[in-house]
DNA sequence: CGACGCATTGATTGGATTCAACTAAGGTGG
DNA sequence: CCACCTTAGTTGAATCCAATCAATGCGTCG
């Protein structure tokens, strides 16, 4: 615990998935390693942060999966995001002071900790890091802009189709998707909540998916069989991910 | 046009909304003018952006309605915001190489193009506008997400009331709507793109609202005769607009 | 092993779409 | 200045995609 690790840096998402579009310096990388050493675990099923929460830390997701979700009078349930190993949950409270959803993690996960004074001197001394985490936000944003157009112009089919697309990618961007399968750790439910449908809709839609030979889903894990027919149903352009498109 | 003119900043969109949330230097509020000062008319029905663009200015509105969109292959389109004076339309381009959407005029519009250096040089020499701009940022992620809640989870009726009592608060944030009243220069069709719904079905619900005496809209004006109510159906929660909820 | 969460499948219902016709309003050119 | 044409709004009827209700299978965990 000593000596600047190499194998550290190889092993945090954040690193990896900036390294991806963006040089980072040695120091820039020691100041991600750094910052990410207080951790948290957080089991299955259990609130990272809750809506009304006034947090003094960000968190930054090291390890699982989690949902960024807000709750309906009526007791529905919308999910907004998906974050994975790389992803901040809620760096918007550097900024603003109530959270208006909460953030529950799907599987048992890993948080980083970082205080927001902290933060703020990240952004105030390193540039090169604070325009990568600008990228980052940016990228989000054109996320949550596919959503809209999936839920608002897609049928389940499309829908469907294009969340898996668009897992695979953001899986692949963090080196935690080898070929075509990855880890789905997400119950239908959950896809539903996701997709504004119904989970036996999701049902009768992904067995459609099987039928026809796209993919193969069971324990958890998504083997995609046939990409270009998916990607195809989907409508899916990877543009909005930005992978690799930043401007210097 | 020489001395500072204290009704320019008065009549600047953008310094009226940041000065509800935050306090503004003689410095910043001038930088403000500055940059807002290279103009551009824009008729309404033309493309204010491409998609696909590589711009080499951001643009901010000064004046009329622009909404943000994506064409899906079929020939759907989705509207995934709306953009109202003082809004950005594309700070990503700093960042962002490609514009992955379109932003057109709905009405005649007037822009204020800013080159991204001067960006540049706006958030490396004046923070308290950085950090202004940001929150302005932010803001609009929280849109976004109650935006997907809606499309998502609500039904046509509630869509319909929840985006009307958004627009409301957005106006009144800019000073655009006086009591109950503002200019909603959209048409039915543009709504049903919004709000993943048929023009038909817009008319229809937008004929119950009037029906039962919650709304007043024709000729481009909508006024709002029964607000408490109209939040009521729609479950509408103010707090995702962090009106005035900036941390220091 | 009983209970509970998750997945699967059938039957029925319903909110919203589509198609279609018609009206009202606005803009343009002869 | 009005005939014409286009765009926006309104309304009815038929249809459909997805929701709801309901029942069953299956695995796993306390």
């Amino acid at each position: 615990m000593a000596a600047p690790d190499p194998d550290l840096a190889a092993r945090n998402p954040l690193i990896r998935r900036l390294e991806r579009i963006t040089k980072l310096s040695e120091d820039d990388r020691n100041a991600i390693i750094d910052v990410s050493r207080a951790t948290r675990d957080v089991g299955a099923h259990r609130d990272i942060i809750s809506e009304g929460d006034q947090p003094d830390n960000v968190h930054l997701m090291l390890r699982g999966w989690a949902a960024r979700y807000k709750m309906l009078p009526g007791g529905a349930r919308q999910i907004t995001a998906y974050l994975i190993p790389g992803d901040f949950c809620d760096l918007h409270v550097t900024i603003l002071r109530k959270m208006d959803h909460g953030i529950t993690a799907l599987t048992p996960a890993t948080v980083a900790y970082i205080s927001r004074e902290h933060i703020r001197e990240l952004t105030e001394q390193r540039p090169a890091l604070t325009r990568a985490l600008w990228w980052a936000t940016l990228v989000n944003e054109g996320v949550l802009r596919e959503w809209i157009v999936s839920i608002g112009r897609r049928d389940a089919y499309e829908r469907l189709a294009h969340l898996l697309c668009e897992l695979h990618s953001r899986m692949r961007m963090i080196g935690l998707a080898v070929d075509e399968t990855f880890d789905l750790p997400l119950t239908q439910e959950q896809l539903a909540d996701t997709l504004g449908l119904s989970a036996v809709h999701i049902n009768r839609t992904l067995m459609r998916l099987r039928r026809e030979g796209l993919i193969e889903l069971g324990g958890k894990t998504l083997r995609i069989l046939n990409g270009a027919v998916l990607r195809d149903a989907a409508g899916f352009d990877p543009t909005y991910l930005h992978e690799g498109d930043i401007r210097n």
